[in-house]
DNA sequence: ACAGCATATTCGGTTAGCCATATATTGGCC
DNA sequence: GGCCAATATATGGCTAACCGAATATGCTGT
């Protein structure tokens, strides 16, 4: 079934402190979740390719870097499930944190045009 | 993470299908969902009790049966996540195969008002 | 070609989830 | 109490998910 694939892909939290980056910045590459999330680059890294495999996001290789961005063309009840689970964690100290080193991160890579 | 649970939850089609029929009915009795989805009481009761965990939906005994129905008070986040998640399956031949076969049933237990 | 950074993949191990089967509990009825 | 239907739980096995550590691949600049 592919709902829930869509739900499983929502149900684990280094997922949707991704996501919620990705939602906020447009494009992230694997090396400014690894310093915003504080985690492991494979485990960054294994984390977006299950997302890209389910249709979550999209990747965008750029030089050196791959950039990572939420799919524009989920279905609506995809979309919805996606805002549901930002308004979940909105408030939450750690989405907050992630935000905040993210700003705080230095030299981070150059966007080009899409 | 509480969001994580949530999600979890929506990512068994067991539990979608009962909770699809949840939602419209309102009340379910175990047997009564046993029926319609044509699965295995033991099956079904275990999701039911996840389900109940987690705070997705609450029990309600009455007599020998014991009615499960959506939690009316979810966190309006938690609501979003389900009404997406019912909008993902509503058009699906399953979720339609077990509204059917549930309004075949004959000799339904009664409902008392909560 | 080589060095160096960014990203992906493999390996091995642990845990969590799901299942079927069998059994226990609970409530109603006689 | 004894029996039956409805529901819950225990057992054991299987698989998928997740992880850290190590390694491989890809890209860029020299």
């Amino acid at each position: 079934m592919k709902q829930t694939e869509t739900f499983h892909m929502l149900s684990d939290e280094t997922r949707l402190r991704a996501l919620a980056l990705m939602e906020r910045v447009g494009e992230m590459c694997v090396c400014e979740l690894v310093y915003a999330l504080e985690l492991s680059q494979p485990k960054i890294s294994r984390h977006l390719l299950a997302l890209r495999d389910a249709g979550f996001v999209l990747s965008n290789r750029q030089a050196q870097w791959v950039f990572y961005s939420i799919n524009p063309d989920l279905a609506s009840w995809q979309r919805q499930a996606l805002l549901a689970a930002m308004e979940g964690i909105k408030n939450d100290l750690t989405i907050k944190q992630d935000r905040q080193r993210l700003s705080q991160m230095k030299d981070r890579p150059q966007r080009h045009a899409a």
